[in-house]
RNA sequence: GUUCUAGUCU
């Protein structure tokens, strides 16, 4: 059972979903763990129809099966769907309040996503992090700032995923001054080995005006991959700097060898 | 063995 569970995710991963539900009916006994995996099967590669229909005729469900079907329509910005299964839901535990937030933040409701983050009895890195990069995908980037201010006043450890979106949103303020808090903030925490933390900061200074300190992150970082080398190249191009930037772009070409 | 946030440019 274990095997086949494991396969299941597999061929859901692939997003062969259909290979998924073979391996699944040909399963002799079917644990609860089985059914989830093959309703993830179906909810993350987007086939909620399938997925609601399975979860309907599980047998036994448990609070993981009602957040996998609430991550699934979060993803697909069905917002009225998700408040269905989130208040229909006998538990919920800190994955249905952040989905549910998600569903909020993906739909453009960040008052929404804000009234159930101040109600959520619980709240972990990834409730901050899914609040913070919501209001920077809603462009409401002063108000990522401020949160992540807050949680410092609350003394809750941000991470590279924190950090990254606070970036960002700097870099479309242009605020270069509260980036470089937040560089130093990350170099404390030894966050810049995240290549997500490298990239965000290597835009952050390109917008806000200090191209140099791009350059010096780049170079210093062993670890470059695809998205540090288009944030330099752009970088450099936004500064006019088109001579440097194509020349690196043909760097690029020799020593990109992993990308994502 | 199963569920939540994911960086650049577009």
């Amino acid at each position: 059972v274990y095997v086949q569970t494991a396969v299941i995710k597999m061929y859901s991963e692939l997003g062969l979903v259909d290979e998924a539900r073979q391996v699944f009916d040909k399963m002799t006994e079917r644990d609860l763990v089985a059914w989830n995996s093959m309703v993830v099967g179906y909810a993350s590669n987007g086939h909620m129809g399938a997925a609601i229909e399975l979860f309907s005729s599980m047998p036994v469900k448990d609070v993981l099966s009602y957040n996998i079907i609430l991550s699934g329509f979060a993803d697909g910005k069905r917002i009225e769907s998700a408040r269905r299964v989130f208040d229909e839901m006998p538990d919920r535990d800190v994955i249905s309040w952040n989905s549910m937030i998600l569903a909020c933040t993906n739909a453009g409701d960040m008052a929404g996503a804000c009234e159930l983050f101040e109600k959520a009895p619980e709240r972990n890195i990834i409730t901050w992090n899914t609040m913070i990069t919501g209001y920077v995908q809603n462009e409401l980037y002063a108000e990522a700032i401020n949160l992540f201010d807050r949680m410092k006043t609350e003394n809750v450890e941000a991470d590279y995923l924190t950090v990254t979106a606070s970036l960002s949103a700097c870099a479309h303020l242009r605020s270069l001054e509260t980036g470089t808090q937040i560089d130093e903030y990350a170099r404390n925490r030894g966050l810049l080995s995240k290549p997500h933390v490298v990239t965000a900061l290597i835009d952050m200074y390109a917008k806000c005006g200090g191209i140099k300190n791009s350059l010096e992150v780049f170079y210093k970082f062993r670890h470059k991959d695809i998205f540090c080398w288009n944030a330099i190249v752009s970088g450099l191009a936004l500064h006019g700097h088109g001579d440097s930037a194509l020349k690196l772009f043909d760097e690029m070409q020799e020593n990109c060898l992993k990308p994502d």
